[in-house]
DNA sequence: TAGGCCATCTGGTCCT
DNA sequence: AGGACCAGATGGCCTA
C-alpha cells in the first residue's frame, strides 16, 4: 500500500488514526465510521465515477420530467408514503403535484451542484486518482480535505521558521521546538511527525503532491 | 446478508 | 410567493 491508491487502504487508515490522535480530524466522527474509517473502498473496486447506476425506474421515477414511467413512478410513491395525498387520502390538486415535482428538480439541482463542488474538492486533495481507484466518500472527502488544509497551513508555518533562522544566520539548528499552531489556534500534529505510522515513503506516497524535503525524520532524499 | 454510501423525495423553516 | 437550505425517510447498489 504505497499509495492513497484506495483510501480504504492501511495508509488511509494510520493517517486518519494519526490525526485522530491530534485531535484533528476522525476524532469527531460518529458510529461505525468513527471506529472503521470512511469511505473504506476496496482495492480494485470499481470507480464509480457516476453515481452508482440505478435502476432505471428508479432514475426514471427521479427523473422529474413528465413520462409517463415518471407518472407511474410518482404514483408508485404516492401510494407507498403519500406525498402528493393529503393527510386524508385524497388525491392533490394537480397544481400541487406540479408545483411538487418542481421544487424536488430544484432541489436535485441543488444536490448536484453541491456534488460538482465535491468533486472539485476530490480533485485538489492529494490522494491516488485512477479510474481504477474509487473515489472518496463525501464525508472522507471532507475530513480529508481539512487535514489537508491545517497540514497545508503547518508547513508554511515551519517554512517561515526556517526561513527566520536562515535570515537570522542561525542556521537549521535553530529548535523548533514547540509544536506547530495552526493559523486557527489549534495545536496540529505535523503529518510527518514522529507519530505518524507511516514509513517516510508511505507518507510520500499518500501525500504525492507533498515534497519530500518537508518530511522532518525522512533520510531517504529523493 | 448486513452495513456503508448514495440519490431522491418531502415537508419544514428562513430569507428575499 | 418563491427560492434556498436543511434534515428525515426511503430504497437501490455495492462490498466485505
Amino acid at each position: 500500500m504505497a499509495e492513497f491508491k484506495s483510501l480504504s487502504g492501511d495508509a488511509y487508515l494510520a493517517l486518519s488514526h494519526s490525526y485522530a490522535a491530534a485531535g484533528l480530524a476522525f476524532g469527531t466522527a460518529r458510529g461505525p465510521e468513527a471506529a472503521g474509517g470512511y469511505g473504506a473502498p476496496g482495492l480494485g473496486g470499481e470507480l464509480s465515477a457516476a453515481p452508482a447506476p440505478r435502476t432505471p425506474a428508479a432514475a426514471a421515477e427521479s427523473s422529474g420530467e413528465q413520462s409517463g414511467d415518471e407518472d407511474d413512478a410518482f404514483e408508485r410513491r404516492r401510494r407507498r408514503r403519500g406525498p402528493g395525498v393529503a393527510a386524508d387520502g385524497r388525491r392533490r390538486p394537480r397544481e400541487q403535484r406540479s408545483l411538487r415535482l418542481s421544487i424536488n428538480a430544484r432541489e436535485r439541482r441543488r444536490m448536484h451542484d453541491l456534488n460538482d463542488a465535491l468533486d472539485g474538492l476530490r480533485a485538489v486533495i492529494p490522494y491516488a486518482h485512477s479510474p481504477s481507484v474509487r473515489k472518496l466518500s463525501k464525508i472522507a472527502t471532507l475530513l480529508l480535505a481539512k487535514n489537508y488544509i491545517l497540514m497545508q497551513a503547518q508547513a508554511l508555518d515551519e517554512m517561515r521558521r526556517l526561513l527566520a533562522c536562515l535570515n537570522q544566520g542561525a542556521g537549521l539548528a535553530a529548535p523548533v521546538a514547540a509544536a506547530p499552531v495552526s493559523p486557527f489556534g489549534q495545536a496540529a500534529l505535523y503529518p510527518f511527525s514522529a507519530g505518524a505510522a507511516l514509513p517516510c515513503a508511505d507518507k510520500r506516497a499518500a501525500f504525492s503532491e507533498t515534497p519530500p524535503a518537508l518530511c522532518k525524520h525522512c533520510a531517504e532524499k529523493p
